[in-house]
DNA sequence: TCCCTTGCGTTCGATTTTCGAACTCAGCTA
DNA sequence: TAGCTGAGTTCGAAAATCGAACGCAAGGGA
């Protein structure tokens, strides 16, 4: 079984982490969530070879979690990078791993960049919760059963 | 700048999306996560290469997600890995990834497993939440700053 | 004692991915 | 006309991954 093979599994956890568990896929769009949209400005930021950096766009376009907008600059038309629906869902991924780093690898200095929420200024953090109970889960409080 | 230099980068979010990006690394914690032990059981549930599941087990020891633990059986030790209490705390990036799997990309059938609350046998779901006021926040309700 | 099995790796040559540097191409701009 | 810029594409070299075979220590059975 190859590595892709897990993107045609029947399961909803594995096909996801194997598009994110793609080299530079999760680092891409940890960019794009700070705001990088053109070719040229994830190639200088991430420093990504070009070929693999048209690759995983490429493969992102077609999960449906990029889509090209075309915008006009110097007269001419061009085309940048945007998140669709499908990929601004991706932001607990994400923020689950942000979590997870402040706790766990965060270097004796502090983080280079600050959230917050613009309404009230409090701190952003992920967690899993009980759809009834509202109760915030760990590993140790849920059950796994195969379906039937 | 080579993809394991993120690695070292002062960013909360990077490195684990460095550790957490590579090939393999994503999947085998959901087999961990599923309750899979030992050498020979990820290498029969995953059919990863045998040198690159040593590899990556190596990895996850050296940044103590997971721990290596005595057992005996017919008479003799061996070990098997488990999650430490840092590996625990990387449920909330699996179960993001699956919330986000089961909106997105579940295909016709229902999904493999079933997920509860042992509870109150609720669903579970991962979120993004405000530490101050506990409002569920997506992307655009979040304010970024560079650290001055 | 000798041989077989098991679990857990290691080694090695072949195949895939990724890398970096150079090249392409279209549409301005001087 | 020549040059520049954004956005790729191409290609040979380097790195990562693959599968299969090998190693090895600790039982167990004959």
């Amino acid at each position: 079984m190859p590595y892709s093979s897990f993107a045609s599994m029947p399961c909803t956890l594995s096909r996801p982490a194997a598009l994110l568990g793609e080299r530079w896929t999760l680092l891409l769009l940890r960019q794009i969530f700070l705001g990088t949209r053109r070719f040229e400005d994830f190639q200088a930021t991430m420093d990504i070879s070009r070929s693999v950096l048209t690759d995983r766009l490429n493969v992102l376009l077609q999960e449906n979690v990029l889509k090209r907008v075309p915008y006009h600059e110097d007269g001419r038309t061009r085309h940048e990078y945007r998140l669709t629906e499908k990929g601004r869902d991706l932001y607990p991924v994400l923020m689950a791993l942000r979590t997870w780093g402040e706790k766990w690898m965060a270097p004796e200095e502090e983080e280079s960049f600050h959230l917050h929420h613009r309404d009230c200024g409090g701190g952003v953090r992920a967690k899993v919760e009980c759809t009834e109970c509202a109760a915030e889960l760990t590993a140790r409080d849920v059950q796994v059963t195969a379906k039937q």
